[in-house]
DNA sequence: CGGATTCTTGACGAGAATCAAGAGTTGTGG
DNA sequence: CCACAACTCTTGATTCTCGTCAAGAATCCG
């Protein structure tokens, strides 16, 4: 019903939902909306690095982005997936002063929304329903990031790369001829999995012998049959581990 | 400044410091405490169990509590320690009707604020604080979770022991004629570090006989010569990792 | 055609879980 | 006060998963 209202709004795309904005009225995010910035960015572009002073609150419009925690030896860690309607940069409007704690890359062409600190902080006081905007996104937050851990610690490297794989098509698959086809190098799909990029290699290539799927260079392709209702990769996977 | 004021609280135990309330007025804080609910628990009491409907949210008084996921097998997957201060249950206001995420234990004999649902539903609209409040907390938590997992990905078997030592040992350990004792089975610190009780035994054993620590049923010693500043275990871990 | 990426495969080894057996500690009841 | 049971901890042997390294194959691009 809210949402009926909000495909209105001419800065957002058709079907547009963000937890961020449901606890807001429209005349709300319609103020909200006019006060943004809007940003476009390119695969690989970096939009907010850990460390640096958090000044920006961002609304993603479309694309996607891949939030990652950087180790001190220059290596990722996955942490999830930003889709349209997530919001970031939470850190500028919850405790300010403070910096990013994650570093979020665009995976695919995205368009952005963005808040700078005074803006933030004026709209913060003026619309409760922002702060509880940010709780349920960082509720979910939590909820997602749980999730990984959880599978992390108790799932096998194949488990992890099946759901992985799931999870993709899902957010980043587009159709093909042969299947859904999702554009990732083995090297991303092993960081989204936490696993070496050889592991990942072996496992891909086994379910190609087997005809689960099919790999080209940077680009994954899984027959469209059902894959979106179950995971397909539970099946072939020998005795429940737990 | 404002922490002066809460200590005055009576229901509040001297040195009282919480992230959750920290948005609040001192009046605030006052209407918020009389419509609570107190409660005091015993070692390996539930105080939450994921999956259960959420209609209560708690604020830690004084004790210490164990926030965990339970995996298929009934296993405990550790998430972090709570301290006085820390509040819980927050689906109860965020995303009402919402099921407890994570279960919640007691360690130490524990004092405890709740407010039920209706209550919380009342407090939430009234007084906008207590999104902040909760956003803080969220946030911290985030924080904190994506640190575990960062750690375990990252940290070997006896790193991530170590740390869990220091933290314990900072968190519910108390001052003993021989250094700082913390009451936790080996099985619970190896729970903590994420790792199976035979490699913790092997560790801590290793560390006894080096002269690091004593152990008993039950118990872990360590001596309290400036352990508080730094983690005593990073000198005899070889090369960083990273 | 090179040259740069990306991917595959095998050999090897480190780390940690599992299993098994037993030693040490604590508490209880006779 | 001792004996026994229950619990907790230790240690070694074994196994398994997965990361690392090396070498080379496949693919893409200028």
């Amino acid at each position: 019903m809210r949402q009926t209202k909000r495909e209105a709004f001419p800065a957002l795309p058709p079907g547009f939902k963000s937890t961020f904005l449901d606890a807001l009225t429209p005349r709300e995010i319609s103020a909200l909306l006019q006060s943004a910035r809007s940003i476009t960015i390119s695969p690989h572009e970096v939009l907010q690095q850990e460390g640096e002073p958090a000044d920006r609150l961002w609304l993603l419009r479309t694309g996607r982005v891949a939030v990652y925690r950087l180790t001190r030896g220059g290596n990722k860690l996955f942490l999830r997936w930003g889709v349209p309607g997530d919001a970031f940069g939470f850190g500028t409007i919850v405790r300010a002063p403070a910096q990013y704690l994650v570093t979020i890359e665009a995976v695919q062409e995205a368009s952005i929304l963005a808040w700078n600190l005074a803006t933030c902080q004026a709209l913060i006081s003026r619309y409760p329903g922002l702060s509880r905007g940010v709780n349920g996104s960082l509720s979910k937050y939590l909820d997602s990031i749980i999730d990984m851990f959880v599978m992390c610690q108790l799932q096998s490297s194949e488990e992890r790369l099946a759901r992985v794989l799931v999870e993709s098509a899902n957010q980043l698959g587009h159709a093909g001829p042969e299947g859904i086809e999702v554009d990732l190098k083995n090297e991303e799909v092993a960081l989204a999995a936490h696993m070496s990029l050889f592991t990942a290699s072996r496992h891909l290539s086994k379910w190609q012998r087997t005809g689960l799927l099919k790999k080209h260079r940077g680009k994954i392709v899984v027959p469209s049959l059902c894959p979106f209702e179950k995971d397909p990769f539970s099946l072939p996977i020998p005795g429940d581990p737990l």
